[in-house]
DNA sequence: AGTTAAAAGTGACCTAAATCACTTTTCAAT
DNA sequence: ATTGAAAAGTGATTTAGGTCACTTTTAACT
């Protein structure tokens, strides 16, 4: 636990400084959870408690559409914050599914506790102001990609962006999350 | 001037609470700037040496594509902030517009006057954190719109959350944001 | 290792929406 | 008020990508 944690710090101190003392106290504020593959973090319907920072392991973040169809928000692996962040923002029951792709292990944060160590530690607020403003960012591209790229473009830049999560995960799932059918990316390229 | 860095206030205030010393600290960061209609705030491949918070009128940040089709990123009005919040960040060339539809008034703050507040006041931080994570979440919602949605669900979707943007904004302009072809935006509904 | 299920590929056909071309309406600027 | 230019509407046609049905390949789980 104590190399998860240390991860863990690496991963503010990319962005911000602390001093031992802060991070004593950031990290009493995280959880420790593991899941197998197939497992639930969130689901339609139930209490999204926490916002979870991926030690290792893969995870899609998804709804269901009325056809049953699936839609994938957002793959998340080692390194990577995912909840569902509105029903998570204002406690409210989940408004999609998150469940893991392969074994993973989480530190999950609190609303609360997030809120506390923001307020009570500077360096913190600015770690997520900064975290957030990146995927802000992020997904401003993606709405422009979906907005001016053909579906096949859209593969090839996602090809070129993460090629190693390509490798973890099926196509058909990166279909969906390219926002084409899985017969349609089958017949792309290569 | 008075009146609208009291607005500038209050739009922080909602989120959180600022001393009169820190806020006459803040808001000595900010610029003022005024547009006619028709003019940019932003230009492709030029310096971004700002984000924006809208005093009063109404911007469109787009990109075009090499048909020279425009596809609309955002719409921002009274109170949002609106940037290239990527070239901003990254310090680099623009990489859309941002035009006025409107005569315009804005507040501005550079890069590095925005880290200077965020680090030596904490509420703004925070402030900054929360504002971000609100916008994450909002992205999150039109991606899993364009997803999830036929163009006239989204363009219902549109005209419910925001009447009275639809009303200040062409129709075509709408149809770019929603990422249909005008004539098909025509056909719809009512 | 063998069985079962999931993933991926592929042809035939269908459909939502794009594109093109033109008209009508509305708005903005003298 | 008049003129010119955007904006909006509409028909005809095209097209990217979806859907359906089936086969082949790969991988997961006893």
């Amino acid at each position: 636990m104590e190399d998860q944690l240390q991860l863990l710090r690496q991963h503010f101190e990319e962005i911000v400084s602390l001093t031992d003392e802060e991070w004593n106290f950031v990290q009493s504020h995280f959880e420790f959870k593991s899941l197998k593959k197939h497992q639930f973090l969130i689901q339609l319907g139930q209490p999204v408690d926490f916002e979870y920072w991926i030690i290792k392991g893969l995870v899609k973040a998804y709804s269901i559409d009325e056809k049953g169809k699936e839609h994938i928000l957002q793959f998340a692996m080692e390194n990577y914050w995912v909840s569902d962040h509105y029903a998570f923002q204002h406690q409210e029951p989940g408004t999609i599914f998150v469940d893991c792709l392969e074994d993973s292990e989480f530190f999950c944060l609190s609303l609360e506790n997030r809120e506390k160590i923001c307020f009570e530690v500077p360096a913190v607020a600015n770690f997520f102001r900064i975290k957030s403003n990146h995927g802000y960012i992020n997904l401003q591209q993606r709405i422009l990609s979906l907005l001016t790229m053909t579906a096949e473009s859209r593969y090839e830049y996602l090809l070129n962006k993460l090629p190693k999560l390509i490798q973890r995960v099926p196509k058909k799932l990166i279909a969906s999350y390219l926002g084409v059918s899985r017969e349609t990316l089958s017949r792309f390229n290569s």
